[in-house]
DNA sequence: CTGAAAGCGCTTACAG
DNA sequence: CTGAAAGCGCTTACAG
């Protein structure tokens, strides 16, 4: 490998010289000694050594993600790779790399790793609730980014961002109620996450404005699992008082809805109207089409890369961009 | 942040002993020194840099994945997203980081970026073909690992692992020949995909085997976008001459012929039957559950990564582990 | 406008 | 068993 050294040596001036042409700065550089340098780093393919760099520097340009011991989420939760996807975009246009970090288990194992790998900024994209991992990484002074968990991590995360669930919930709600629907069930997900909850909230808040007291009775599967999801849904649709809904907590839960719907023989929207949430690719595919509230996962993505970004950079972020809500829209499709 | 020299002047001892604690080696410690070297760095909550360590070692534990301008195959592609969870487990338990390079679009930035980011080594998954990228590496001398390709990078490729495309083939025809179906429409994937040219190959070779000459017409689609899948199933099936049978080049096609179908109103084995490939997760929530050929893309993902691991730490890798070929299986589900 | 030198935080021969 | 020192490949004050 040829380094800053050779390339001194062949064009005749100083390594201070060399990093001044590579970093444009911040010295001037006689234009000559510059032409002179640039095409002996061409010839010699010169290439600067990242790591090098990241020593002196004390930044690496780099934004690291924990991966846990089941890696399933990007596999099986279309809100994650979209976040992802978005991610990805914003690091392509401020320069940075994304890493998965899969050594650690443990919290005190995160850490360590952390303060070792020295990522820039850290992300977390839909984490459960109750986990003290940011409150460990606010005192190792590395910026967290938390999408997808509302206000939950505000004190000890620098860049939150999220859509605005309670308008999302309610733009369903209403959606249900204009085509007639009073009896709703929700198949909600993991009690866990923070849109499961504030989701769950406003729900009941609706039905009380509906003038129906809320009960445990109509929420069931409490799980993103498809299996839970499709025997929950399967024994509800069989028992007496029959809902004319179902609101499902994702449009993954809404497939497994579809799916135990059909099996059961009952037509959707006819016998059972079904209404997911996020808008998976695959929503508009589903059988019947799903209606469903969208979330802009690849603008949350982004938003949360670029907030990073200023922040790593600047030092600084304006309060209104350091928490930022995204508005949901209503799709409607066939399965209402 | 607390280094080596802390410790060492923390302890009475020299860098140099500190080290050889931490890395438990080379050269041996008194215990009760390493006794007291531990401790120190337990109470100055000490983590060696990862970065200045990379530096010396010239090995930064990472292996690089290269996210291009849309990032769309994460959340389009399950068969990507299926086999990153295995990289990721993989990558997990032999202690590497993935990173997803995001800088870089033409070949020239790529190869650019990799010289200056060093990762240990580079990972492609179903890339496409005519890339000179591989090429590129192979100069660099960064190993790299090629996921879904056959055998079309197995010149600059170090290793190479991908389903038996033609098993694979030849079990799905099988089964629709048991089935009673002769006349077969292939919906096709991108023609710049390894898998895609083979599994055509083997179409074809099949079709001649039951006195059947192919001809041009028994392709459709030519794409994984599922508005040109869809389009161009509605379109055949409008034509004379029907087929009994799809087959879909992966599941995201099959979902799109299913669709096509079911909004033509044809029923779904009776009218016309529909196999996959791949065997997405949510095949088994198609409707109707969809018949396809699995490919254990876990098992894929974790392969290369120690197939990579084991190049990079044993400096070498036995031939017959250097390209590796999975078994596909057939599940048998109600679409066919 | 430029060079010589210190330093980033480690590892590892060299010497005892 | 241990320390002093060189070196990994850069950046950036310091001095001219």
């Amino acid at each position: 490998m040829v380094t800053i050294r050779d390339v001194a040596k062949e064009s005749g001036v100083s390594v201070a010289t060399v990093s001044y042409v590579l970093n444009n700065g911040p010295r001037a550089v006689r234009p000559e000694t510059r032409e002179r340098v640039v095409s002996t780093m061409r010839r010699l393919n010169y290439h600067p050594n990242a790591v090098a760099r990241s020593l002196v520097r004390k930044r690496t340009h780099m934004m690291g993600i924990l991966v846990g011991d089941e890696q399933s989420e990007i596999v099986n939760n279309n809100y994650y790779a979209g976040v992802l996807a978005g991610v990805f975009a914003g690091a392509r246009q401020r320069g940075y790399n994304i890493t998965f970090f899969t050594a650690a288990s443990t919290d005190k194992d995160i850490e360590h790793h952390i303060r070792a790998q020295r990522p820039d900024a850290m992300l977390m994209i839909a984490p459960r609730l109750g986990q003290d991992l940011p409150k460990r990484l606010k005192s190792v002074g590395v910026p967290l980014g938390v999408v997808g968990a509302g206000d939950s991590y505000e004190d000890d995360a620098a860049i939150c961002v999220d859509v605005d669930n309670r308008a999302g919930m309610r733009l369903g709600m209403q959606h249900l109620w204009e085509r007639g629907h009073r009896k709703i069930v929700y198949a909600i997900g993991d009690p866990n996450q923070e849109s499961t909850q504030v989701r769950r909230m406003v729900f009941e808040q609706v039905l009380r404005e509906w003038g129906v007291e809320p009960s445990e009775h109509d929420f069931i599967a409490h799980s993103f699992h498809k299996e839970v999801v499709y025997t929950a849904v399967e024994q509800r649709l069989q028992q007496a008082s029959l809902p004319t809904a179902i609101f499902a907590g994702n449009d993954g839960i809404a497939l497994a809805t579809l799916q135990a719907a059909r099996d059961l023989g009952r037509r959707v929207p006819e016998d059972i109207a079904v209404i997911g949430y996020d808008d998976w690719p695959i929503a508009s595919s589903m059988t019947p089409g799903l209606t469903t509230i969208r979330q802009p996962m690849h603008e949350i993505g982004e938003a949360v890369v670029q907030g990073l970004a200023n922040l790593i950079e600047k030092k600084s972020v304006k309060a209104e961009t350091r928490v930022k809500r995204f508005p949901p829209t209503l799709i409607i499709r066939d399965s209402t």
